[in-house]
DNA sequence: TTGAAAGCGCTACCAT
DNA sequence: ATGGTAGCGCTTTCAA
């Protein structure tokens, strides 16, 4: 084993307690003392035996991020996120990719104080876990057992087809992934739906399209298909950053220019946005805000230990770039 | 704080000691009292202090894994492979998507027993650690700190030639990433050189391809670009999973048939190659193997203390599907 | 301002 | 086969 605070104790003369306190900065020691024992430690290259102070102190000062599957550039960049703001925080992070069972259980043996869940799919039953918990996820009706950020699906989809209304658009199709379970996709369609009657746009099902996946391809081979026939939309809905990467590939390749032809808005707030084919104008909530509205809730959950179970529904931002226009 | 194993020995009527080696299943219990202190630890939930566990013990029975960057698809099947493994033995994974330097502290605070680092781009010298190390990256002559996994990957680019040369290709190119920084990336393009060479096939720039980058677009983008020009070779080595389902879309798009018009064989070994709009020929060292080889170096590390640095060549092996035919 | 000592929950050794 | 007990390295009273 490494240096103690015992082994700084006796070269600096003092008790291992006076140590103690000198080098977690407590007033109670003299200057003079604080600063002789604190240059000792550091030649001494003392690292603190984490074991041992969490075993007191009962505080890890660690978070755990559940994320079950590795995939989508959205959550990639999430996830980079989120650590970026904890590290700004005393508190660091650590990811599970494994199941969120399994998961909790690691990070239940760790004693992190706090975890932090992307839910994929299902809705795991939160065995009864003092350690606060909060998720990024769909907030169901039934969802009690603990805060859930979510993004107002709804209202986004609502401000993109009041965009493109507002441009002069009419006949709008939405390409996204409606053969999954996850309820993240199928609140964009309904709330797409919903918009478009609001707007009195009727929609045919043929602008409906599923693209039975959350990948690039998906997204283009749909597209394709949909142009197939001629009489196509003057504005699409993407339902992601990767289905819209692949729905301007389809277009551009169908010899459709984007935004002459084809006005695209896509769901996702990522900078990566501005870097596909064509910048592509975008309605969500930037990852940015998300990260920080996830941190900053999980922070406050470990330290109010106030696990109010609540939704805090975000709202989303409509970026303008290059991939829509005014329709001619 | 929860239950601890005084609580459980006061109602088993046992001294905790003898309830410390019960849950251990020491074989100096008896068979009865064991069961019933099993029994009542397990009605009361008793989770063992991992803190206290490992301050006395010093293990952690944790690996670390350190991937400083998310992203491309075979690194993610190899974490989740890596993870896989992991969970068959008494060690658990957490994984940090931190700077090499940060996750290092990370997990030296953590004492993790083990640490996996993913190497990109450069090599980041090791502050002596005493945590044994082992790095999945490229193997250069100077590496002596710490044991390397690497892909042999100039073997692989050999038997890619040799095979496509055995089905009568004569005219053979290489796209991949030229552009960056990554000596893995050189090591593949190095190998095709010489194994060109070796079956006297000489190569013009026009077939050496620069991607620009590993995305599936980057392949797309690059394999466009090279069949505006009419003379295109039979055959393509592509440097990577995502950059060659870029290059099949590329050159379907063109008109040109997989494998008829052209025959393509992709790095890297992973299932999902099998899985892409042509099932891929491919050349590389089996993801589930680079797993397992991981795994079992970095707990020899561990249980040997045995942190001789060596360098340890994986073979590549070749998996044939649809996208290779002989030439017609 | 400093020191002494209790104790966090557990393992491992020695004694019984 | 079981119990007693010394620590692991640290924080945190309480006393000096």
């Amino acid at each position: 084993m490494g240096i103690t605070i015992k082994d700084i104790a006796k070269i600096a003369g003092v008790s291992y307690s006076t140590v103690s306190k000198a080098l977690n900065d407590s007033p109670l020691v003299k200057k003079d003392t604080k600063k002789k024992i604190v240059k000792i430690a550091d030649e001494l290259g003392y690292e603190p035996n984490f074991a041992a102070q969490r075993l007191v102190s009962k505080q890890t000062k660690i978070i755990g991020l559940i994320w079950p599957t590795i995939e989508r550039v959205v959550l990639s960049t999430l996830v980079t996120k989120i650590n970026n703001k904890i590290n700004k925080t005393p508190y660091s992070m650590i990811l599970s990719v494994e199941s969120t069972e399994t998961a909790l259980d690691t990070f239940r043996k760790f004693q992190v104080d706090g975890i932090i869940l992307f839910e994929e799919n299902s809705k795991p039953s939160i065995r009864q876990t003092t350690i606060p918990l909060i998720s990024y996820g769909v907030a169901k009706e039934r969802d009690v057992e603990y805060p859930i950020i979510d993004a107002n699906h709804e209202q986004a989809m609502y401000q993109a087809v009041k965009h493109l209304y507002e441009l002069g658009h009419r006949d709008i199709a939405y390409i996204g992934d409606l053969s999954s379970t996850d309820p993240m996709q199928a609140e964009k369609y309904n709330g797409f739906m919903k918009a478009m009657e609001q707007y009195m746009l009727s929609i045919e099902d043929i602008n409906m399209i599923d693209t039975g996946g959350l990948d690039w391809y998906n997204g283009y081979a749909a597209t394709k298909k949909r142009f197939e026939n001629p009489t196509y939309p003057t504005a699409i809905v993407g339902g992601s950053y990767d289905i819209s990467s692949g729905i301007i590939r389809g277009i551009k390749e169908i010899g459709l220019d984007i935004p002459r032809d084809v006005s695209i808005i896509s769901y996702d707030n990522i900078p990566q946005m501005a870097n596909t084919e064509i910048p592509l104008t975008c309605i969500g909530v930037p990852v940015e805000r998300l990260a920080e509205e996830i941190v900053q809730s999980i922070i406050h959950c470990i330290e109010e230990k106030n696990i109010t179970s609540n939704v805090k529904k975000m709202s989303p931002i409509l970026v303008e770039r290059a991939s829509c226009e005014k329709r001619k």
